[in-house]
DNA sequence: CGTGCTCACCTTTTT
DNA sequence: GGTGAGCACG
């Protein structure tokens, strides 16, 4: 039933390649625990890494001493990572220490891409056919309204998200259809959970398609129902190697083990402390129990920090004490003390961004007894991407280089998803989803009723869409303009199939593009959105290049490709601590450890005392990111949803030992000042700051201030000849991604002052404008 | 069938 | 406070 074994056909090793990895070089400069940690090759090994101890250089080294001492072929090595990102990393690494023999590590991969390839071999094995198509949560979600749609059950009450939330938890634990545990699907549409979930995996079926946890789970039930199929894979797989190992799901695990439990040559890498991922299915639990599931485990630990000064790893490691059942390392450095992690409390949101800004200012210019920093050095992390904004606006106007990362990426956005359901539809007439996502994309009279009503059809006579679609048009079931419309959308579309196998696919893409209308819908929008989308087209014709077939594009599109963005420059980095692991900065800005905020108020609500400690590694991951400085701050006051809060500092600031911290506070407040009240953690319970904030006149302030200060907090502009940076609505647009900010900004000199209102003498035209708003400079 | 209005929503994110 | 989804209306 499998295909044939073409991927043995990796290049064999070189004299030259093996003679490059001698051991006296890879080796070298490892502590006697990451050395443990890399010649432990043979039984179950847990490396219980620490924050900054060299974990990356234990995984690729461990990798390379297994091929340089011929205990495996590289395509004999599984080695699963969770990002495209890390496995890519891992690879070009591993490649720097052997060379080119890293080409031949075929199962390097993500867990989803390595189940894929896995799957795509012994797909009718599960259901498919091995040209199934993966779909992503979009796809995935409009899938499930369908079928809600077709169960009658009323969307309002049982949302499509929901479910498709459900199922992938469900997904997540290794349960299909059949093993949901009784009452796990009671909770949706009336006891109907369990049928909708069947359902659905009937319809993904009939599509010859994947969701993304289908990967895992079709891999199991591969596994499980064929030991022929697992036996193989024992045997090919010499080595296993996991990364990030407290992140992996229960389905991950189960599929590890599965194809571990011959051999038992595994070793998982991670550390406890650093599982921040328990709200999408990780089980920190996976590797608290790694030694009860592999008698006879061996366990290193590496504790010996590299990356932080020692008040920044004592702060961190105070903080992670509160935390339970930890399996507990204790982490040191030979590092100086360096500065002690900075607390501050502020008076509110704005006051905080300003602080920021302000100290990066200095940091860039430098002083006598601290380094002059690049942007680049700098991170600000945040729990929330709510919070990012204060930041970016205040950057702007500060004219401070900075770059907030995240976002929808490129292959998420509704362009590109929208072209490559052109292809998709092109590739296979199946594609049902595909049909229906872009028939009336550009908007060519092809209504939602006319959609429903092929659909029905469709579903009725059991045939794809697209071919009951060629039946109706050949009837007078359509009005006549309908019909039109599309009979010229399916002629069109077998002129792309036909031309499909002639022509070069970016060139097949641009065809389609223009032809179908597309471009020029967006051409006509004229709004500075649909000339990023237009510039995210042509980049994407470009990426195509790269592919030899469409087949080998569309494949690696869903699962593997992301563009890299460029990183290179020189710009402050705002981000998620999500998405700071793994990084390090040699200064870190922590803002907003408020109650509620930090720790997240939805987090204790939701999973109690688990999420509050999931939310202090999260803090750890934070502090930890830090090489030289680490400063936290807290606000008193904060806008949350448009709302004026007031906040407490987070637990976490409490938790913090006092003898590597140094904290102050501008609004006396830290310890109990003026301007607070007792109230309830919630922001949303909590009183309304002062009355004048929420009066019409601030209103109005707060409008024509547009991203500039408080009115009623500016910093008082004690005299004429400040120089200050003023902001103002203006219309020439500021483009970051997809987000316009109407700003124009400027430096200029105050000439008279009354009140909130400023005359500024601009030097360049001799202009004077009065303003009301605006942030002084230092 | 397309547009404008009201209303609920509002953590973290990879594949 | 901003936004996207869903509904009523033209």
């Amino acid at each position: 039933m499998s295909a044939p074994d073409s991927f043995e056909t990796s290049p064999a090793p070189r004299i030259s390649d093996l003679a490059r990895a001698r051991p006296a070089d890879y080796l070298d400069g490892l502590n006697p625990e990451q050395r443990a940690a890399v010649e432990a090759t043979e039984g179950p090994v847990l490396v219980l890494a620490g924050a900054g101890t060299g974990k990356t250089r234990v995984l690729t080294t461990r990798l390379a001493h297994i091929l340089a001492t011929g205990r495996a072929k590289p395509w004999e090595l599984l080695a699963v990572t969770f990002t495209n990102k890390a496995a890519r990393e891992m690879r070009e690494r591993i490649a720097h220490i052997i060379g080119p023999q890293a080409e031949g590590l075929r199962w390097l991969g993500t867990f989803h891409s390595i189940a894929a390839q896995i799957l795509r071999r012994h797909a009718e094995l599960v259901g498919l056919k091995s040209n199934y198509t993966i779909l992503d949560t979009d796809d995935q979600e409009r899938l499930i309204k369908q079928v809600l749609e077709a169960e009658n059950v009323d969307a309002k009450r049982w949302p499509a998200k929901h479910l498709a939330g459900l199922i992938d938890q469900w997904k997540n634990r290794g349960w299909t259809p059949d093993r949901l545990p009784a009452g796990e699907g009671a909770g949706f549409a009336n006891n109907r959970g369990q049928a909708l979930y069947r359902i659905y995996q009937d319809r993904l079926r009939v599509l010859n398609a994947c969701d993304f946890g289908d990967l895992l789970l079709h891999n199991l039930t591969l596994f499980q129902g064929h030991p022929d199929v697992l036996a193989e894979y024992h045997e090919r797989f010499r080595y296993l190697l996991v990364d990030e190992y407290q992140d992996t799901n229960v389905a991950q695990y189960l599929w590890l083990r599965l194809l571990a439990q011959k051999r038992q040559n595994v070793c998982c890498v991670g550390d406890d402390d650093q599982s921040i991922y328990g709200w999408r299915g990780a089980e920190v639990d996976n590797i608290l129990r790694f030694e009860r599931d592999f008698p006879g485990a061996k366990v290193i630990r590496l504790e010996r920090n590299y990356r932080s000064t020692s008040h920044i790893l004592g702060a961190a490691s105070g903080l992670i004490a509160a935390n339970k059942g930890r399996l507990g390392k204790t982490l040191w450095t030979e590092a100086p003390g360096g500065e002690k992690v900075i607390v501050r409390g502020v008076w509110d949101g704005e006051a905080e961004s300003r602080l920021v800004a302000d100290e990066i200012e200095r940091a860039v210019r430098g002083s006598a007894d601290a380094p002059k920093r690049r942007y680049k050095d700098i991170a600000i992390l945040v729990r929330a991407s709510f919070q990012m904004r204060a930041f970016e606006e205040r950057f702007v106007l500060l004219q401070i280089p900075h770059k907030v990362i995240g976002g929808p990426r490129f292959f998420e956005r509704a362009e590109i998803r929208d072209a490559h359901a052109y292809l998709r539809l092109i590739q296979s007439e199946d594609d049902d989803l595909a049909f229906e996502r872009i028939v009336n994309t550009p908007k060519r009279g092809i209504g939602d009723t006319t959609v429903q009503k092929l659909l029905q059809i469709a579903r009725l006579n059991g045939v794809p869409v697209v071919a009951a679609a060629r039946e109706v048009v050949r009837t007078d079931e359509l009005a006549a303009r309908t019909r039109t419309a599309l009979s010229n959308f399916l002629r069109d579309l077998d002129r792309w199939r036909a031309q499909a196998g002639a022509l070069p696919h970016p060139r097949l893409m641009e065809q389609v593009l223009e032809e179908s209308g597309y471009t020029d819908a967006l051409r006509l929008e004229k709004s500075p959105t649909a000339q990023t989308r237009l510039e995210n087209l042509k980049e994407l014709v470009q990426s195509m290049g790269a592919f030899e077939t469409l087949e080998a594009y569309l494949e690696h599109v869903s699962l593997v490709l992301d563009l890299e963005r460029e990183s290179g420059d020189d710009s402050v980095q705002i981000m998620t601590l999500h998405q700071a692991k793994g990084l390090e900065f040699p200064l870190v800005f922590l803002p907003g450890w408020e109650e509620g905020v930090f720790p997240s108020q939805r987090s204790i609500d939701e999973t109690g005392e688990k999420g509050l400690e999931e939310e202090r590694r999260l803090a750890y991951v934070g502090i930890t990111r830090a090489r030289e400085e680490a400063r936290i701050s807290f606000a008193a006051n904060r806008q949350v949803y448009g709302r004026w809060t007031s906040q407490l500092p987070s637990r976490f600031v409490d938790e913090l030992p006092l003898a590597h911290v140094e904290a102050s506070s501008e609004t006396g407040y830290y310890g109990g000042g003026p301007g607070m009240q007792q109230h309830g953690s919630r922001w949303d319970e909590s009183p309304s700051f002062g009355a004048g904030y929420s009066s019409p006149g601030w209103k109005r302030a707060q409008e024509r201030s547009y991203r500039g200060s408080h009115p009623g907090r500016q910093q008082v502009i004690e005299g004429e000849g400040r120089l200050v940076a003023v902001s103002e609505p203006s219309s020439s647009a500021y483009r970051r991604g997809d987000r316009v900010f109407h700003m124009k900004f400027g430096y200029g000199a105050v000439t008279a002052v009354d009140g909130n209102k400023l005359t500024v003498a601009f030097d360049k035209a001799g202009e004077k404008k009065v303003i009301d708003s605006f942030v002084e400079k230092a």
